[in-house]
DNA sequence: TCAGGTTACGAAAACGTAATAGTGTTGAAA
DNA sequence: TTTCAACACTATTACGTTTTCGTAACCTGA
């Protein structure tokens, strides 16, 4: 049996500057230049420290060199949730601007929840990491509070904000023009000649939810088609909306839906057999996404695409173009729209 | 116009302990311990020195804090793809954990790449994290070539192996049964008078891959069906497999099929339905996932439902026990097992 | 009055690194 | 021989903490 207060043969932890220094009979510093080829030392001294340091693999402690810089090369995100294909992709985009640049990516879950939100900010903004890129939570946006955003930007961290933003906050931002891209997906229906177009949406205050509506109202309007608050419904839970869904179906007569989301098209299709509505036929559906359901669904789903990956990139490079700026007080903020367009697929015709 | 290089007014960087000790005139230390309560210092400093920091929101860097106590309170996950179910359902577990233990999560994205999967445990292996959550890319599981993860298990580092794992690195593991999984479902297809079963796999290289075949083997075999190799079909990329998928429904007059993911599995039912055939009256599918396309599919898809979120939990658990551990040279190494069950849907009757 | 103990605080080290500011030795120019 | 620069290296500081150790000042009891 293995005595465990042996150290083990094969491990042998990460060396440092001063074990090197120890083991050579030469100073800290003298390896810490010989390692960045400084001038100042001699080539053979410089030979062997490298030497040395690479046979035991040394590697720069990313801590040590954090507290030294006062900057960690992370940066965090903050999100309502994950298991989300908008989301998901906003991290893929992310991280690969964010990589290019050396940068690693902390991410947080704020479960739409406003207290989980302000305590994964606290936790990062100790030290953790250079900036923040987030998009608010539900509860957050309901709140209307945002002082732990404020808190973070005026200890001089950046913010960059995606997707559900609010104007209560003076810092970078990206979005989508929900209210365009909303007003041309009800605009392509009308030009299919669809009459009677109902809204599917979420709760209102949600930022993007408020700014579609007003997209699909304007466009209604534009064309002369009178603007009837009945066709607007408002979903909480997608689990138990069928009956809500059902009755709009049977009793408005609609020729078409626009859905906030590509969850409500895809229910919105399923009631629509059930109750023997043919999808394009009776019913054109289109949905907000650029999800994989509509891809894949029977009928596959017209879409209004957002660009998550668009988007992650856009914020990442707003939010490291500010960590990596000369003049650190330009408060000149920005807010980037990334552009959307229609992938016309089988549920409209 | 603003001076840029006047100070911003409401910038009050975080402030130290060294500034509270200078500000209130006492040494660092007195600051130290007044704020954790020790008992050495007299209660009228120690409530003027708390007074202070609470007005000046005086929080620990941590990074200081990780550099003195040698740990990050940091796990780092690298996984080959986020916007996937199955891996963005497994980070929510990991977090949910992670954040019940005060630990933060920092993700990394292999995109299946063997270097990339290789540059991101270098730079988290520097100090920034306390230990791994990994999940092979697909090329390394082709070249078998481990040497990074064995590197940083030999530095002193736990690393926790999730669904793509391999025998030759010893450590934690958590799984799911995949053979026994794919075995229970190729005998509910049989079960329900299914005899002629096809397999639609990934390129075997890939581990949870293999297994499944295993189990659907052994399954058929235990039930007195001829094993047929021309009925198993790898697919490299789903964009372009449709020929291949017809070609077997059309030649092989099979009854059933197995996928072992849910892409497969849609894809099979979409070209099914194209060439005339009903599923699941001509054809019953199953397949492999927890995801969402089979819950919305048009039918919806029976599933062997591996739950990510658990995987996720147990394994950010695992890694945080040995973390925790008094004894930090136990090589007690365990592979856990995350049960599957079956979600029987409309595409098997 | 003085030894011994308590109280209340400060100094310094340590974590690992990089940069600034020395320092001693050598060699060459004056 | 003196002086000064070049060379090759070291000491020190700083980043922000926590903790160990040290030490004044005061108090107590004999």
């Amino acid at each position: 049996m293995r005595n465990k207060f042996l150290p083990n043969i094969n491990m042998k932890r990460k060396i440092t500057l001063k074990q090197i220094a120890k083991e050579l009979d030469v100073s800290i510093s003298t390896v810490s230049k010989s390692l960045r080829n400084s001038l100042e030392i001699g080539e053979e001294t410089r030979l062997k420290v490298q030497a040395f340091a690479k046979f035991y693999n040394y590697k720069p402690n990313n801590i040590a060199l954090s507290l030294k810089n006062r900057k960690t090369k992370a940066i965090g995100i903050i999100i309502p949730e994950i298991v989300h294909h908008f989301f998901s992709t906003v991290i893929n985009g992310v991280e690969q601007v964010a990589n290019e640049h050396g940068y690693s990516v902390i991410i947080c879950l704020s479960d739409d929840s406003f207290d989980k939100e302000v305590l994964n900010m606290e936790m990062l903004a100790n030290g953790s990491i250079d900036g923040f890129i987030i998009s608010l939570s539900k509860e957050t946006q309901f709140k209307a509070d945002f002082h732990h955003i404020t808190e973070v930007i005026n200890q001089g961290m950046p913010v960059v904000m995606f997707d559900r933003v609010t104007s209560d906050i003076l810092c970078d931002k990206v979005i989508i023009d929900d209210q365009a891209a909303a007003y041309e997906a009800v605009q392509s229906l009308i030009d299919k000649g669809r009459k009677k177009i109902a809204l599917v949406t979420t709760v209102d205050y949600v930022s993007v939810g408020k700014l579609r509506t007003d997209g699909y109202t304007k466009a209604l309007l534009d064309n002369g088609i009178p603007f009837n608050e009945d066709l607007i419904i408002k979903i909480e839970d997608v689990n138990t909306c069928e009956i809500t869904i059902s009755k709009l179906l049977e009793d408005k007569a609609i020729d078409a839906v626009f859905a906030v989301n590509e969850l409500f098209a895809v229910t919105i299709i399923k009631t629509a057999n059930k109750i023997g509505l043919n999808v394009p036929k009776d019913l054109a559906v289109i949905a907000f996404t650029d999800g994989i359901i509509s891809k894949y669904s029977t009928p596959t789903i017209t879409t209004v695409s957002q660009s998550g990956v668009k988007m992650g990139n856009k914020a990442a490079k707003m939010l490291i173009d500010r960590l990596e700026a000369e003049d650190e007080e330009d408060e000149n903020y920005k807010t980037e729209i990334i552009e959307t367009h229609l992938i016309e697929r089988e549920s409209t015709n």
